[in-house]
DNA sequence: ACCTGAACACCGTTCAAGT
DNA sequence: ACCTGAACACCGTTCAAGT
């Protein structure tokens, strides 16, 4: 096969992730395989290696797309909203939109875990915190709180349980709570935190 | 070898579940193979088979031993504590010590899903309902609601809220966040999101 | 220089053959 | 009746060999 040099390094590593993500949103994590993204891209497993170190890296860097889609899509939500209660509830909605729309990137992104020796990631992290810090100055403008420390424990808090919600309405455990409409939750939890915030506050 | 009749069938299924939660705690979910557990209780791959229908019959079973042991630890905590608040307070703080104790378990309860033709499992499914109603009976007793609906929607927005911060504790991922005290964040969560519902209600 | 193809050490699952 | 052992179709990863 005279492939040689058919494609650039990057392009082969555009190509690897486009077939990678294709195949990850078709057959589920556990369904992607590098024997099957070699296969879809046209090279042998062993090129891959020469792409990405291993599998893990792939992944990785799989998962790093999806955060960058899951802010562009919480960016897009907040700028649609100038009221800062409403803004706070749009990210919440678009955080379970995500993971409802795309349940096997969100699950991935969550579900995998480096080795050790791997860890830290840079470019995952920055992008995690970038991510994170949208909802913190959204959460900011809500609830009028001058201690950063204590701004960041209300925004953890309040994120950690949309991203609870969302977590379970992609789990496919809890059935039983019948085909609900988990973005209410999600409202509710917002509205309902915020209430109490406000009530222990003045 | 004549093994034979050697363990009963029961006593066999006991072995392999045994075995295989161990080499879960140790080794993790990914680490979990059914040679391993073969291998574990003396056995060949192929009498595995005849134990259990396949690996996801055996992940299953495991994980329904888990959900009892979430709902053990939280029944635990709840009757230690009689007034309403603090034993919802400690629900949530038993929930996330459990993730924090067990998160190879805690995880594989949550990540891994059987294929579409293995369910409904009732099994697995009642045992999630009976964790999920003491959470809401606790609920029931904190916040005054008498539309049934509307308390089981409490409920799950609140325990959504709380296994999130328990997933995020387990995942990995927000290390960013420090070594925080995950408890604290169930403790304002709910604290705080009761406070809301009373101010709002009253 | 770039890529392949085969090898190695693993998987889950099945089932003829042994005792 | 109970269990084994080998087979089959998959994995991730490496690396000598080919062009």
């Amino acid at each position: 096969m005279g492939r040689r040099n058919q494609h650039s390094r990057e392009q082969q590593r555009e190509m690897t992730i486009a077939a990678a993500e294709l195949i990850l949103v078709r057959e589920g994590f556990s369904g992607l395989s590098m024997r099957k993204v070699a296969d879809a891209i046209g090279y042998t497993v062993g090129q891959l290696y020469l792409i990405f170190r291993n599998q893990d890296d792939l992944l990785a860097t799989i998962n790093e797309r999806t955060t960058d889609a899951i802010y562009g899509h919480l960016r897009n939500a907040a700028d649609a909203e100038t009221a800062p209660l409403p803004r706070l509830q749009a990210l919440g909605s678009a955080y379970i939109e995500f993971a409802q729309n795309h349940p096997h990137r969100f699950r991935m992104l969550f579900e995998h875990r480096l080795p050790p020796e791997m860890e830290p990631r840079p470019s995952s992290e920055t992008r995690i915190r970038r991510m994170f810090e949208l909802v913190e100055s959204a959460a900011a403008d809500v609830v009028a709180e001058n201690d950063p420390a204590r701004l960041r424990q209300i925004a953890t808090t309040l994120w950690s349980g949309v991203h609870g919600i969302a977590a379970l309405a992609v789990s496919g455990k809890f059935k039983w709570a019948g085909e609900a409409d988990f973005r209410r939750y999600s409202d509710d939890l917002i509205t309902t935190y915020v209430a109490g915030l406000q009530a222990r506050h003045g």
